[in-house]
DNA sequence: TTTGACATAGAACGCATGTTCGTGTATAAT
DNA sequence: ATTATACACGAACATGCGTTCTATGTCAAA
């Protein structure tokens, strides 16, 4: 169904004040902005391009009001893209930060992806790769890794293990083989090491691994 | 200035609500997630958070309240989904596909990230790896390679390289030295290859490389 | 001419919302 | 002991805000 002037109106100026307020208007900004005088006017029209799913809103709080992203052929929402916290590096001769509380972490660099690439963000941060000691699992220096916290691994995932003994950190598909761990370099031309399960600090998974070219 | 796990609950409440409900909670719903009965109480906090720069207020609007972006270097473009076309894939023994015209491939499988990983979208496609072929590029079998088509390449770029004479696509740094091409793997441990220029038909560069791990 | 759908408009209402006031406790400085 | 500051809290207030009510106008179809 063809949009009236005045509807185009409404949704172009919710579109800007929304991107440049960071939250929507009120139905008196609508009216204000668009010429109509009564709230229940600006009701009336909001109705419509609701009906018509170009809005959602929500009923009675204030500024419940959202555009309906009608592009493409997925009705992408905003909440498509995940934040992650980028809270540190990865380097062979520390263990790796970790997340130390439930709350997500705030006040960091994030790294900011589409939700077809990662689809749960609990648990998820980031790190950066320093050294060249990451390259038997393919992963270069400077390269981001995104981890998901666990301290158990099953096996074959590429886990960040703390190694006690040695004092390093590596990245290695792990493997519990009758009583010992097989650490597995992603690289298949590569041989693994063999250590006792006492000498190693599962640290988190590897779930993506980005490496910018500039 | 450190932050008290009030505040920290207080910043990161905002921070959900908002990316799930698109618009900022208001004081009360705020004092509700964060178990503060009063709306004088959740205000004071709101002013301190507004004094140290953690967020900015809107004065006597609803829902008047935005996070302050205090990450790096602001390179945050929310909102902006670049969607890259997947147009096939890599291997070694046979060229790459190459996109055919100007305009923006149409019919493919696509890969979406955001802009602040991919800021220039135009010649932009991705390619998957298939094979071991691409490992002295530290590049694994089912990565995705994100690729700016070029003719050319700079010294230092991690290019696709068409070896005619060997009938073989290979990923490596381009350096032309007194007239003839080095071809020098990312992996640092790795020998180059001398090849003639002729011999040498320049695909595209990487710009960016992506590991899912399941 | 009548009817129904659509659109407009002002007014009023009930509740949402942010701000202010007064009071209390704890701590540090004087 | 006094004062200042930070933090906490309930209550009250003024205004914002979305919804509803009532009235009116336009237009097309019957």
């Amino acid at each position: 169904m063809a949009l009236s002037e005045r509807h185009k109106k409404i949704l172009s100026f919710v579109e800007t004040f929304t991107r440049e307020n960071e939250y929507p208007p009120t139905i008196r900004e609508i009216g204000a902005a668009v010429g109509i005088s009564s709230t229940s006017v600006v009701n009336y029209n909001l109705k419509v391009l609701e009906r018509e799913g170009y809005i959602a809103r929500d009923k009675i709080v204030s500024r419940g009001l959202k555009l309906v992203d009608r592009s493409g052929s997925g009705r992408r929402a905003k909440g498509d893209i995940v934040s992650i916290p980028l809270l540190g590096r990865i380097a062979a001769g520390e263990p790796i930060p970790i997340p130390d509380s439930d709350l997500p972490p705030f006040g960091y660099e994030t790294i900011e992806l589409t939700r077809s690439i990662i689809e749960k963000e609990e648990g998820i941060y980031a790190l950066q790769v320093r050294g060249d000691s990451m390259i038997d699992a393919l992963i270069h220096d400077g390269d981001i890794v995104i981890m998901k916290h666990q301290e158990e691994a099953e096996n074959g995932e590429l886990v960040a293990v703390w190694l006690k003994d040695e004092k390093e950190t590596t990245l290695k598909r792990f493997y519990l083989e009758r009583g010992r761990v097989r650490l597995q370099p992603a690289n298949p031309t590569m041989e693994p090491i063999y250590v006792h399960p006492a000498n190693v600090e599962i640290q988190g998974k590897v779930v993506l691994v980005i490496r910018q070219l500039n």
